[in-house]
DNA sequence: GGCATATGCTTGACTACTCAAGTAATAATC
DNA sequence: GATTATTACTTGAGTAGTCAAGCATATGCC
């Protein structure tokens, strides 16, 4: 009967409580047609110069693979909320584009986004958040 | 150009960051031959009375469907990882034990597991690991 | 005791990825 | 300036799940 270290237990009940969370999002997203990563996908985009990355600067945001990246685009390329830009100064590159529809959709579903985070973690004050995003961010 | 809130920040953030931190824990276990999925499912039947659970309970602490924790348990049955039990009481049940080999697997991934942990988190204190605990089950 | 309803699990069809290999373009090296 | 190595991306094949439907058993209710 070893005891198990707070790191340990920290990161198998964070596990099961991350996957959970991830598909609250993705259920209070499917309202406007988008999962999760579609929302990401649009959230990085939005927030670059011109709208517009590079795939494996998106792929990398997201934390997916550049192939993920590809095969998560395809749809959106042929629903108009992103569009392909090619680099004149890099033809191996293909650029992304947040189309105006696809702002527009990010708009829109950032608003119950946002009301899902404020309501799920009501309980957290921003100092406790502050504190949670900076200790993320050294792992 | 609207603000974004600490809550619609750390959920981005955090999706990121746990993906590729799962990444990083199955790399670390598939020394082993294991997912981390796996090494969940023989944490929780480690830690109940005679290594043995419900299907659905199972799924419930691990956080995956019912028909997920199916199709997870083909292959670590064939392995004798696990074995199947009947409930007398009621046939509808199937009971998963972590046999004695699993036990042993358990028991050799967790060193490797436990390292990870450690020096994952060592930037954290066990003060903050607990508030973050705490946080997150609240959720 | 019989019938409707609920529970536990599995299965077929699908989704959202990953990985490895391949192609094309660029950069580095001699 | 030709060859080699590297980078950006795509594609075929595979994996880890999901969801909805189905089957067997158990429970509630008259």
């Amino acid at each position: 009967m070893n005891k198990i270290s707070p790191q340990v237990r920290f990161l198998i009940d964070h596990a099961t409580i991350t996957t959970k969370l991830h598909k609250q999002i993705d259920l209070s997203l499917s309202y406007q047609g988008i999962s999760f990563t579609e929302f990401l996908i649009m959230h990085y985009l939005y927030a670059s110069p011109q709208h517009m990355m590079r795939r494996t600067d998106l792929a990398d945001s997201v934390g997916i693979t550049a192939s993920g990246v590809t095969r998560l685009l395809a749809p959106m390329e042929k629903n108009r909320i992103v569009e392909k830009e090619k680099n004149p100064r890099d033809a191996r590159q293909s650029l992304v584009k947040l189309t105006a529809t696809g702002q527009q959709l990010y708009q829109d579903s950032m608003v119950g986004f946002a009301d899902f985070a404020k309501h799920k973690l009501k309980g957290w004050t921003v100092k406790q958040i502050d504190m949670m995003s900076e200790l993320f961010r050294g792992i």
